[in-house]
DNA sequence: GACTGCGATTAAACCGATTCACCTGGGAGG
DNA sequence: CCTCCCAGGTGAATCGGTTTAATCGCAGTC
C-alpha cells in the first residue's frame, strides 16, 4: 500500500505511529510535544515512525481536547478594496508569526450576512474574532458576541463596549486636512461621500464642522454630500457641487476612492484638480501617489492597523483579564499635487 | 449564572441541550440536523433548549467524526497585491456561498515558508488547498501534496501533474500584445521584468520570442531584462534599456506594476509613455485605467480566476474521481493611451 | 531480602459532536 | 389474542488527539 492509497482510504493516525514505534499512543503524543519525560531513544523511534508513515498531525482533533484552535477570524467588508487588503495582509503576517491561522470572510456591508458569518466563525470555534462592524451594527449584538469569544473591533466608536479596538485618528486627520485647506485660502470646502449611517463618517463630519466653526466659518449643509464609497460616488457628487449657486473651491473626501471620482468628475467638467480646485483624500492607498495629479491625502497605515489588531488579539488571548486596550493610530498628511491650487 | 459566565467557564454542549430538552444527545443531534425520524414536538423542544441556553454548534467536534471540515486553504504570495486581492475576493465569495470557510496564508514568494504553510494547512485538516506555487516549487513536492488533499493550482504549468488548475492564457495574451505593438510599427520591443525562475514568465517570454520570429524579427537577448515585480523593478529596467546603443521603442511588461515603474522611469528620462515610447502591461489592475497616460494592458479577470479555482475545488470535493480540469481563462487586450505612440 | 525512590511508560478518561444498531410501545392484520 | 411492523428514541462506539493518575522496572538503602 503506497502513501497515496493510505491517504485516500485511511489517514495515518497517532495510533499507527505508536504501533510502528512499539510504544503507546500516550508516549507517541508526549514524544511529539517534546515532553522531557520521554527518553531520547524513544523519541527518536517515534520520529522515525512519523517519517516512515508520512503522518500528519491533526490539529483539529487536538484542539477538541485543548480547547484552542489557533485560528482567528477576520470579518471585513471586502478584501478587494486596497485599504482592507493591506489591513488583512498586516494581520495575517503577525498571526502567522505566532502560528495562528486566519479565517477570512467578507460581509459586503450586509448586516444579515455579517451576523450569519459571525455565527459561522463561532461554530468554527475560532479563538478570537477581528471584526469591522458594518454600518448599523448594534452595540447590543456586539456585547453578546463578546460573551462568546475574544473580540477586536476595527473601529473605535463603540466606546460603550468593553472591547479592544484599533482605529485611526479621524479627528486629528480631519482637523489637519481642513485646516490645511483653509490655510491655502479656501473658505467653501465640501465634505464628500459615504452614507449617514457610517459611524466613521459621522465622526469626520463632526470634526470638519467643528474646525470650520472654530475658524469663523459656518458649515453649509449643502456642501456635505453623501454617496457610495466608489469612484462613481465621487464623480456624481462633483456634478452636484459644481451646479450649486455658490460652488465650493475644495473638497475633503471621505476616502481616496471617492477623491479619485471627484478628480474624474472635475475633468469631465473641464476643471483640473490642483489647478482649479483642491481635492483632499483619506487613506493614502497606493494609487494615490500614482494619479495625475497625485492625490493629497491623510495617511492611515492600514497594514499597521491590521498588525495592531492582530497584536491586540494575541494579547487578549494570552491575558484574558488584561485591561481593555484602545489603539488609535496617528494619521498624518501626505501633501501632493491635488491641493496645489490656491483660491 | 449568566450566559457570559457560562461561556467563560464552560461551553454549552449538545449534552446540556439534550438534558434541558429531556431527550438523549443522539436525539438532540438528529433534531438539529432536521432528521425526519424526530417528531415535530420533540424537535421544537430541542430548538427551545438551544435558544434558552445559547448553544453554539461546534463544527470542529463534528468534523472530527464526519471527516469534513468545510474549510479550504488559500495559499498565495501576498494579499496586498491587487491582483491577488481580487482573486481572493472571488474565491471567498464562491466558497462562502457553499458554506465553506477560507483559511488564508501568504508565502511572500518564500519556498521554505510555503512548505511550512502547506504543512500547517494539512494539520488544520482543510478539505482542499488552492495554491499559487512560488517559483522553484518542484513538481515532485506537489505530487506528494496531492496524495494528502485535493489541490487546485493557480498556475497551469505543472502539466505533468494530475491536478486541477486554473490560469490565464499567457500565450494568447502575449501574442496579441506583441502583434499589436508590431502593427504600430515597433521592431525593437523589450520584454521587461520578473525573474528567470518564474514559470509564467518563461512561458510569456517564449511566446514573445516566437511571435517576433514568426514576423521575421530575431529577438535580441539584450532586450529581455529581468527584475523584481515592483515599480522599482520597472523603473530600473528602463534606465538600463535607454542607455543601450540601440534602445527599444516599446516594452511589453511582465505585469502592470512593472509597467507603472517603466512609465515613471521614462518620465525621469524626459520621455512620456504613449508619446515617445509604447508601454504594454499585463493584468489590468484597477489602477491601470487611472494612470496618466492610462495603461494599455492584457486583461485577465483575477476575480474570475479566483471564482473558477473555488468552483473547481468544490467539484473535486463532491466528485473526487472526476477527470482533471484545466481551466484557461481567455485574456483580452485593453487598448489605452500608453501605446498611442507610433514609431 | 524487603523497601523506597524515581524515571519512563501506559491505560483510560476526555473533548463534543455523529451515527449505527438496537429498543420500545402501540396500532394494523390475521 | 398473538405477531409483526414501524415511528420515534436511545446507548454506545467513534473520530484523533491530550492529559492524568497509575504502573513498571530497577538501582540504592538499611
Amino acid at each position: 500500500m503506497t502513501k497515496a492509497d493510505r491517504a485516500r482510504r485511511q489517514k495515518v493516525t497517532l495510533q499507527h505511529v505508536a504501533d510502528a514505534a512499539k510504544v503507546s499512543k500516550a508516549t507517541a503524543s508526549l514524544a511529539l510535544s517534546n515532553n522531557p519525560r520521554i527518553s531520547e531513544p524513544t523519541r527518536q523511534r517515534v520520529l522515525e515512525a512519523v517519517e516512515a508513515l508520512g503522518y500528519v498531525y491533526n490539529q483539529r482533533a487536538a484542539s477538541l481536547r485543548t480547547q484552542r484552535s489557533y485560528t482567528i477570524g477576520l470579518l471585513i467588508k471586502d478584501v478587494s478594496n486596497p485599504f482592507n487588503a493591506e489591513l488583512t495582509s498586516g494581520a495575517e503576517a503577525i498571526l502567522a508569526d505566532h502560528d495562528y491561522s486566519l479565517v477570512l470572510a467578507t460581509t459586503g456591508a450586509d448586516l444579515g450576512k455579517q451576523s450569519r458569518l459571525v455565527q459561522t466563525m463561532l461554530e468554527r470555534d475560532v479563538d478570537g474574532l477581528i471584526l469591522a462592524p458594518t454600518a448599523r451594527t448594534e452595540t447590543q449584538s456586539l456585547q453578546r458576541l463578546l460573551e462568546y469569544c475574544p473580540l477586536v473591533l476595527l473601529n473605535p466608536y463603540y466606546s460603550a463596549l468593553a472591547a479592544d479596538c484599533v482605529g485611526m485618528d479621524d479627528e486629528q486627520g480631519t482637523v489637519q486636512a481642513v485646516r490645511h485647506l483653509m490655510q491655502l485660502g479656501h473658505r467653501r470646502i465640501a465634505f464628500v461621500g459615504g452614507f449617514e449611517t457610517d459611524l466613521t463618517r459621522q465622526r469626520r463630519l463632526q470634526s470638519y464642522r467643528r474646525i470650520l466653526q472654530r475658524h469663523g466659518i459656518e458649515p453649509d449643509p449643502a456642501l456635505s454630500v453623501t454617496g457610495p464609497v466608489t469612484r462613481r460616488g465621487g464623480f456624481d457628487a462633483v456634478h452636484q457641487l459644481l451646479t450649486m449657486p455658490a460652488p465650493p473651491s475644495a473638497a475633503y473626501c471621505y476616502s481616496d476612492v471617492i477623491a479619485f471620482g471627484v478628480m474624474l468628475g472635475l475633468r469631465a467638467a473641464g476643471l483640473e484638480a490642483g489647478r482649479d480646485f483642491a481635492v483632499f483624500g483619506f487613506d493614502d492607498v497606493p494609487e494615490a501617489s500614482l494619479w495625475h495629479p497625485s492625490l493629497t491625502t491623510v495617511s492611515t497605515d492600514p497594514r499597521g492597523l491590521g498588525r495592531a489588531a492582530a497584536q491586540l488579539m494575541l494579547r487578549r488571548i494570552s491575558t484574558p483579564d488584561a485591561p481593555i486596550n484602545r489603539v488609535i493610530m496617528p494619521s498624518r498628511l501626505i501633501l501632493r499635487d491635488s491641493t496645489a491650487a490656491l483660491v
